[in-house]
DNA sequence: TGCCTGCCTGACCGATCGGACAGTTAGGCT
DNA sequence: AGCCTAACTGTCCGATCGGTCAGGCAGGCA
């Protein structure tokens, strides 16, 4: 009843090539030569392109629907920094679903389950603007999310010598994240 | 001798369209349509589509050169301040590219002009990386000037309301970068 | 007047794309 | 044995892609 094996594989080297290449540079002819099948055998299991990205994405729109819904209502020192742990969770786990979200959201937008990851970013946003609204405090939020989702997925492109393990680039991106958003702009000293 | 304006036009409809739509999403027809011309029109003024794409990067590769020579070599505060100064005016004149640079950059790098930005940003990262080699520090950088990258480009497809003006951004992405590069890390009290 | 040159265009070409369809296997069930 | 089904494949189709080419067309210059 649950989804096989190989389409799980399926899944994951298309969100990679759709990540990368962007969902008009990758093929299904090469996913599917990535994945060891013919072209037909990738539309056997999913009937479209859109359909194939759209099972690629759906488990990291779910996880986000659920961290945006997980907002915390009132401003507790302790809540708010176990929304951003949950938050940075998140971007480590779904890190190419989101750079697809990031980069390529207003262009699929026409397609449900994109439309959908809009829709959430943007009621994130405008959660987080209800609460800060100096134009100096929602850009900080801005660079502090979507700085961590950027530097997950094309750093490690960039930098030339080995990767850090994970635990250590989780300790990392709170850190850099909780600077930014610990304390209101310009105010860098803490009473 | 100089490029003829209706060059440059071209020039700012191409690039527009590759940041938004990908290099392999945004085809010749399309640019072509948004200029008021031919397909055939196009391909007068630039030999290839490739071509096309140098010519409306190029500029920005030339100011990221400048930039990243201009790293101060000593470790003093003001030296520091400016080169933030320098390096977020870039960002904000040239931020299509910027994106293109971050999100295309990889998959690109077969094109001459896009392996020379790969270089200057690799170049940068050791440059920093260098100077201060805890993982901490490095994705703090990372986060800061890819976020102030993303910010850029990317918020203002989601915000739902105004738009602050161009000073405030500026001032605000200031705050933001030198918050994060100002300090190490895990040292958010300053003396 | 004729001619040249810069800008632009439609028609056309081969390659590749997403997708439809008719098979062909291999394995389980009766 | 016969049968059914899931997984997979090669072939074909129309559309679109990047790119080539021959020509139209206006303006400057003789």
């Amino acid at each position: 009843m649950t989804t096989p094996s190989s389409a799980l594989a399926l899944q994951r080297i298309a969100l990679q090539q759709f990540a990368t290449l962007g969902f008009a540079g990758a093929s299904i002819g090469s996913i599917a030569q990535a994945a060891g099948l013919a072209k037909s055998s990738v539309l056997y299991h999913y009937a479209s392109k859109e359909a194939l990205l759209t099972a690629a994405v759906q488990p990291a729109v779910d996880a986000l629907a659920a961290v945006v819904a997980g907002y915390p209502e009132g401003a507790g020192e302790e809540e708010r920094e176990r929304f951003v742990e949950r938050f940075i969770d998140f971007l480590l786990e779904h890190r190419l679903a989101v750079h697809l979200f990031i980069n390529q959201g207003q262009s699929l937008s026409g397609i449900p389950v994109l439309g959908r990851a809009n829709a959430l970013v943007q009621r994130f946003g405008e959660l987080v603007a209800e609460r800060i609204p100096s134009t100096a405090d929602r850009i900080r939020f801005g660079v502090a999310l979507g700085g961590a989702a950027y530097t997950l997925v094309a750093a490690a492109n960039w930098s030339a010598g080995e990767v850090p393990e994970t635990a250590e680039i989780r300790a990392a991106l709170l850190d850099a994240v909780s600077s930014l958003l610990g304390q209101p702009a310009r105010a860098s000293a803490a009473p």
